[in-house]
DNA sequence: CGCGTTTGACCGGCGC
DNA sequence: GCGCCGGTCAAACGCG
């Protein structure tokens, strides 16, 4: 699969909606959110549910001019994980699907993690000897 | 039962 | 000062 990665940097983004806290209070301080790695790599894909070994969950869905599809927004289900992933189809080749990336995982892959866990544990118990 | 997904609505910031 | 856009969240439901 021929995946292409390109740097995209947004332009003025004016609707950085940032993070609604309950309490008005902005106690504590935010993470920067500016300064975020960005990572923008093509995929040849039917679909947009692309599992490349992290588990996504769909937040949102918005129209984009620039396609005449909608762009669909991803996050990490890791808690402790504050990645983002935006989905968008190509309006040259639906079959392409742009994957951003942003921010980086601070855990291992769940899919290798679990296909490793039962080897790990296997060589945990022969390491003890 | 749990998780993930879907839609609508709301808010903030910026431009003019 | 106001309007608009973009982006995000919440709740509810279905399925395995
Ligand atoms: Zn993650």
């Amino acid at each position: 699969m021929a995946v292409t990665e390109l740097t995209v940097g947004r332009g003025s983004g004016s609707g950085a909606g940032g993070d609604r806290e309950k309490g008005k209070g902005g106690s504590g301080g935010r993470e920067k959110k500016v300064g975020r790695p960005r990572f923008a790599f093509q995929t040849k894909s039917p679909n947009d549910i692309l599992d490349d070994g992290y588990r996504w969950r769909k937040y949102g869905q918005k129209a984009v001019k620039n396609s005449a599809y909608p762009r669909s927004y991803y996050r990490c289900t890791h808690h402790t994980c504050n990645v983002k992933k935006q989905v968008q189809r190509l309006s040259k080749d639906t079959s392409i699907v742009v994957t951003t990336y942003e921010g980086i995982h601070n855990h291992p892959c769940e899919k290798l993690m679990e296909a490793l866990t039962p080897l790990l544990k296997q060589i945990q118990f022969l390491t003890r000897f």
